[in-house]
RNA sequence: GCACAGGUGGGUGAGUGGUUAAAGCCAACAGACUGUAAAUCUGUCCCUCCUAGCGAGGUACGAAGGUUCGAAUCCUUCCCUGUGCACCA
């Protein structure tokens, strides 16, 4: 058993970034009591897996959990299989639809992969809460349930202002908080981590564990990081995510466009950079510099250095140069989605007078219309062919460092892999030639 | 089950027979400006087609029918949500 910190010290370690702590005292107690047994605490923290793409939002929590493994205590990440289906309230989402065994074991799968880029796989603990769920008989559940009361229920948030708005509350959406505080149980733990947002889903977990006859857990909120609109808490639903599996120059773009003001937040949530220092780099360093290295931090510690350095690059010239990136998604279509009519070759002779002909020197090459409404939708530019024609008359198409006007274009057939870019994305679009029947 | 109130585009939320593909706002996207930041300004924001236009057609206001030259708007039925009543008379 490893020696573990004096009190003080971990207490410290432990606010550092957190939101809020209950109770506060309880939890020095718990330290107390583990420094003198040589008995790490159980610290968990649930996941839900029906997204299998974990964001810098979850590494905010996912942080705090490797500071109480620094410290040497046990951490239990447990993947919510069975709380998923339920899925947590929102008011929004309806029932799910339930995960089969091999998607769950996937996702499960995908996530490990992603949560060691932040915990050490040695002492984390992986649990999954069907393990007692899928045993529990109605009549445990009635037993369960009777443990909680609707008032109480009705002290959350979100059911209360549906409540108050005559809004739906559908009567499984109760089990979730219950379920989850039932996990406490099961598993034991002395402290439980979650976003703020999960504040009381932790607390019913105290109350189970109290009517179970166990020392309430601790629990220790984090802060939600706000997504790239700096509004809204960071989720995939609001398209406003940074996956940790996601390339490095997307990673490192995104990053670059958040608001200055977030740069300082992320800096802080996301980063081992200390408050005195951030301080500092906000006086001294230019909000640009700083953002960069931010960004470069980030992906460096979720890909290498080498892609933090490859992907700053690339960034600035994609976005400060006007260049081409090197490394530049790659997407395959079909040549015969894009082609006009019977794709018949045209070369600048007979071209119609509004087909604008790229290449000058493609003479000797045959072309074929292409449309380009119709390419932006297959390399997933744009959403609908009629949304990538509005793209096209916007001026936002790009097709080889051109800007395109009319939604038709005649190219040599390409040899290799077009550059497409749209606004601020770009891509690669090649070719591929079906064997005409 | 009965009564009442509701169900409109990604989100809010107007619209109660006729320039309404449906106001306004928000989000989103694009352009200008810039540090791809923020702020600001401009444009776009259902789908398909073309001769690309203040163009043509098709869908759309919970669902299905109906009335009407014409319906998101009126009628009928159904579905869904919420509230009240249905128990100590």
């Amino acid at each position: 058993m490893p020696n573990f910190a004096p009190v003080d010290e971990q207490l410290t370690y432990i606010k550092k970034g957190s939101s809020e702590i209950v109770k506060e005292a309880e939890l020095r107690e718990k330290l107390a009591k583990s420094v003198a047994s040589g008995k790490p605490l159980r610290v968990k923290a649930g996941f839900d897996p029906t997204a299998p793409d974990l964001h810098l939002g979850h590494t905010v929590l996912m942080r705090k959990l490797k500071h109480f493994q620094d410290l040497g205590h046990t951490v239990i990440f447990l993947i919510g299989d069975f709380t998923g289906m339920i899925g947590d309230p929102t008011g929004r989402s309806v029932t799910r639809p339930p995960l089969s065994a091999e998607e769950l074991m996937k996702n499960a799968k995908t996530y490990m992969e992603q949560v060691y880029k932040v915990l050490s796989p040695r002492t984390t603990e992986v649990r999954f809460n069907n393990e007692w769920f899928e045993k529990m008989k109605s009549a445990d559940w009635i037993k369960l349930a009777a443990k909680f009361t609707v008032s109480q229920m009705l002290e959350r948030e979100d059911f209360h202002k549906r409540f108050q708005n005559e809004k739906p509350i559908a009567l499984h959406e109760l089990l979730y908080p219950i379920s989850q505080g039932y996990d406490s149980v099961m598993l034991k733990a002395d402290v439980e981590l979650g976003g703020t947002d999960q504040k009381f889903n932790l607390l019913v977990g105290r109350e189970l564990q109290r009517a179970y006859g166990q020392e309430s857990q601790v629990v220790l909120t984090t802060p939600l990081l706000e997504g790239l609109d700096g509004v809204q808490k960071m989720s995939k639903s609001y398209g406003n995510a940074i996956g940790i599996k996601e390339p490095p120059l997307e990673m490192y773009g995104k990053l670059m466009s958040i608001s200055d003001e977030m740069m300082w937040r992320y800096y802080e949530l996301l980063t081992d950079v200390q408050m005195a220092e951030i301080e500092r780099m906000k006086r001294e360093v230019h909000p640009m510099q700083a953002k960069k290295d931010l960004a470069a931090r980030i992906v460096k510690d979720f890909h290498s250095v080498n892609a933090a350095t490859n992907a700053a690059e690339d960034w600035a010239k994609q976005f400060q140069k006007h260049q081409k990136p090197d490394a530049v998604e790659l997407v395959s279509v079909p040549f015969a989605s894009v082609a006009m009519g019977s794709g018949e070759p045209i070369s600048p002779r007979n071209a119609p007078p509004d087909v604008h002909i790229l290449a000058e020197d493609s003479e000797l090459q045959s072309a074929t219309v292409i449309r380009i409404d119709k390419l932006l939708v297959v390399s997933g530019l744009a959403d609908s062919a009629s949304d990538g024609g509005r793209k096209v008359k916007q001026g936002a198409v790009e097709i080889e460092n051109e800007t395109i006007s009319k939604p038709k274009l005649a190219v040599p057939i390409p040899a290799r892999p077009l550059v497409v870019r749209v606004g601020r994305s770009i891509k690669q679009v090649g070719f591929t030639y079906a064997a005409t029947a």
